[in-house]
DNA sequence: AAAAGCCACTATGTCGACAATCAGTTTGAC
DNA sequence: GTCAAACTGATTGTCGACATAGTGGCTTTT
């Protein structure tokens, strides 16, 4: 299970993330990987004393971290009535990925605009990567998910707007593994949001924001309309 | 000076807005006031003793506002270095402005799904009633002022989304209103703000979402682009 | 004189304890 | 028996002090 993570982790954390260097920074990257696990459960009441003798530390950095677990949506606050981590329900996940649709839109069309030949490039030749990568190990959409989060944050972050990097990569991004892990979303989706991926840097490497703005929105609203039609029969 | 935010705090605080409870919710509201103003100069550095000294409280509350300042993006935290307000430049503004013509958009488009006919009969009286006021104290923008974030916090509430309400209505307000304030962007394009106004909530009102998001995109495009010339002489 | 290293000082990060507030329970009155 | 009020317990908010990392100035060296 773990070594999932560190694929993810390590391509995470190059360029807009800066390694903890505080307790503060250390614990709150414990508690959002306990968190999108499920291993602290959704709904559940968060208690500063208890977690503070879990992580063997004082509850001045614990709150620093609680208040950038709110940053990310992965707990809401009720002052003087404390902490619960998030509630999953469909209504949420769909109001989500209605925002990603937007936004990585959005991420899509400045990309086509901002992103540098050479920066085009190399998400072309991680795409192939990723494709050959997959083949070899058939089945194991581990490898799917880490090319999907990478493929994903090379757009975004190409769109050179501070603001929406800030939002999809820091804000977002948890919660949004929240979901995909706890509801089973990795699913399969696998060779078809290869060929996505693959028309959408095209349509950016033509400088076709409009079109690359289409693909992505169809691309996220493909998923969203699995995921929908996962759970109508459910309840949750 | 002060009355205008007067006029706009009672506007926010209603729906979204819990009063400040906590001394943290309390001095967050003073200097988020102070840093928009421009009385805490934008680029100056954020120092933790004199601030906590001028508030009179402890650094424990003062620091947990300055986590949610940072939320809201008017300062910026380097860790072991302080905190400094927000530094502002036309390259943010332009990223700001792009966000919230996509964001806002989007706003429209489920505003024209989600709102009652009520709320939807509710915001045509509100624009009707701000013209009128208008109408008799012309020139005076601090109405307009209020008006347009009034109906533009409306619409964002209809569109029921709690994700993209949080992000317009928390995250993304103050810097808005700092740019506005600190650039004096009161300006003119008032009686054409009303019209616009006003085809949008037509256009929500026959559930036409796909005409109210272009619209709203244009609205604020249109202020992007008036803003832009008004900066094409100057550096800043 | 300029650059590098050292030192003192200040500011930030962290800690333990106190105060205020809220939830649940018990007690009391009607 | 039921409702209301006070009490108890625990949790959150706040405080002052300590430890540590960064900043600026001074000395020393080349």
């Amino acid at each position: 299970m773990s070594h999932i993570y560190v694929i993810v982790d390590n391509v995470m954390q190059s360029p807009t993330w800066k390694d903890p260097v505080t307790a503060a920074d250390r614990v709150l990257l414990e508690i959002q990987r306990a968190i999108v696990e499920g291993q602290i459960p959704a709904g559940s009441k968060i208690s500063e004393p208890e977690l503070a003798k879990r992580f063997d530390l004082s509850r001045a950095p614990l709150r620093e971290a609680l208040a950038r677990l709110e940053r990310c949506h992965l707990i809401e606050r009720i002052p003087n009535a404390g902490a619960r981590v998030v509630k999953l329900s469909v209504a949420g996940l769909i109001s989500l990925y209605q925002l990603r649709e937007t936004l990585e839109g959005l991420a899509c069309r400045l990309a086509a605009e901002h992103m540098t030949d050479q920066e085009i490039t190399e998400v072309q030749q991680l795409l192939d990567q990723h494709l050959s990568t997959q083949r070899v190990r058939e089945g194991e959409s581990y490898y799917q998910e880490a090319g999907d989060v990478d493929f994903h944050y090379r757009i975004i972050l190409g769109s050179k707007n501070p603001y929406l990097i800030n939002l999809l990569c820091d804000e977002l991004y948890f919660i949004v593994r929240m979901y995909r892990v706890q509801l089973g979303m990795n699913g399969p989706r696998v060779s078809r949001a290869f060929d996505e991926h693959k028309a959408i840097i095209n349509a950016i490497a033509n400088r076709d924001g409009e079109l690359a703005d289409l693909l992505m929105r169809r691309h996220i609203g493909a998923s969203r309309r699995n995921i929908e039609s996962h759970f109508q029969a459910q309840g949750n």
